[in-house]
DNA sequence: GTACTATATGACTATATAGTCATAAATAAC
DNA sequence: GTTATTTATGACTATATAGTCATATAGTAC
């Protein structure tokens, strides 16, 4: 049976790849329904699709049907500081080191 | 050129991976020598060597020279930080959903 | 120099992942 | 019922990842 240490890798999988955090920007606001997410993040539906049904099995987002659509949102308001951190962490380190604040 | 939500991901990529978060979990304490790092954690040399070398180019860990041993560390403490709010989501939602708290 | 220790890496295998395209399934409107 | 709309999925390709084993590299001790 997976463990915490397995659980704590699939939520930070679904966050740690780029279509998807388009996705948790877009969905910042509030929720969102497919048909507003994949032309938003310029990915073909299905492939956004996926992403959406990945993230919601991790546990980082829900979903609520409501007629032909499907709303999809942030389950987890902590998932939020997670990347807020992990932004601070590039800006201070990696941007930093590959000299891409030339202009800041 | 790699963008801001590329090094984003590197980073979550960086600790979304169970050898990985045993390697961070370990290293809560300070910097430790490969030498201590891969027993402690049950994984061959190879193998650790590799996920710490991974980590170091994502800028989550630091690597520090002295003589025949190599000392990783965790370079940035948010780090800790995400790791903890992860735990948090989880033990909130997916530890709840798979009834692993029976006991608690 | 040799012998030993600590770490990194080349070559490889097996599995996972991201993406595409076509199509299925579900609901809505008529 | 038919047609249109929205989302999910099967089948596939290409690439990335995790791990193993053997070996190379770098430093220490003698």
């Amino acid at each position: 049976m997976k463990d915490l240490i397995e659980f704590r890798a699939d939520v930070l999988k679904a966050v740690a790849q780029s279509t998807r955090l388009k996705i948790i920007d877009f969905l910042r606001d509030g929720e969102r329904c497919v048909c507003e997410i994949f032309p938003a993040i310029g990915e073909a539906q299905s492939n956004t699709s996926r992403h959406l049904k990945m993230m919601q099995s991790a546990g980082v987002l829900s979903r609520r049907k409501d007629g032909l659509k499907i709303y999809y949102a942030i389950k987890h308001p902590e998932i939020l500081e997670v990347i807020d951190l992990v932004t601070d962490i590039v800006k201070q380190d990696i941007y930093g080191r590959h000299s891409l604040l030339k202009g800041a």
